[in-house]
DNA sequence: CTACGAATTCAAGTTAGCTTGAGGTCAATA
DNA sequence: TATTGACCTCAAGCTAACTTGAATTCGTAG
């Protein structure tokens, strides 16, 4: 199997070597075995890489994200705890999808200030009506 | 016009007082008066803080926020900028939606390493191949 | 075999985004 | 009018996620 040195991985992943060296501190990737003091990592690693980079865009803390998804044979975390993440996850998908909206909208909107704009105010109580879990919603009667 | 104080605003929000200061002290919502020292808000910084809450679900930095939707009549930042950063949210929208599936099934995957489940790879690879732009795309020949 | 460049460790520094605490002000209630 | 509790300012502290730098080791090309 072919290895990686560190410096491969940085220019293959796009991540530097410090913040390579970091993740493996922290338990999120491993380097399968030493060329003297040299690190040597498994291709592998390159999409364990991809998956921590998707889990820093939902929000993962790095600790998070080496609990449910880390190579370290993790202890059980809570299935229906991962699970209800995932429904936290599409709702904020969701969210983002609406953001997008409205960031289109104010590249076209000639209002000089956006939350005068109907149009921009809709659009965020679309994104806002998809709350999150544990979020206090203050509807009306 | 009904005017609130912090605390109320930090009751209805769920934001707390020390937060809203330093938003305030960031330009990224504003007191309309003072009552003696106290702050006055209307009643729109509610809405103000959703689109905040908004945007760091988003990943954007408090500056680009306010750069973007601040109450302080920004001086133009560039619309095709915005443009842009709207169709990178689209992008990273979809990519969730993926962690979204891959955080389901992982919820009840019995493989021990999720890189070894086939569906997970699969549904990474789905993730990944909606890339950002300038994320260095290294498809093969 | 020697020199170079790429890695190594470890401690300390940096940035963003808040939070905390001390010491003081003041509006509203009793 | 006297308290009290909510607010104020300002400086310092904190956490996560890295980065930087100094001093050192070592694999590989010449």
């Amino acid at each position: 199997m072919k290895l990686l040195d560190i410096g491969e991985v940085a220019k293959l992943s796009g991540v530097k070597p410090s913040t390579l060296r970091y993740y493996e501190e922290k338990g999120l990737i491993q380097s399968l075995s030493r060329n003297g003091l040299r690190r040597q990592y498994g291709p592998g690693v390159l999409e364990q890489l991809s998956l921590i980079a998707l889990g820093k865009q939902g929000g993962f803390a790095l600790d998070d994200i080496a609990a449910m998804f880390g190579p370290g044979g993790r202890p059980e975390i809570l299935r229906e705890d991962v699970q209800a993440r995932a429904e936290d996850m599409r709702r904020q998908a969701q969210r983002l999808e609406a953001l997008s909206e409205m960031m289109h909208h104010v590249a076209v909107c000639p209002a000089e200030n956006h939350m005068e704009c109907e149009k921009f105010q809709q659009l965020l109580r679309l994104a806002t009506r998809v709350q999150r879990r544990g979020a206090a919603s203050k509807a009306k009667s």
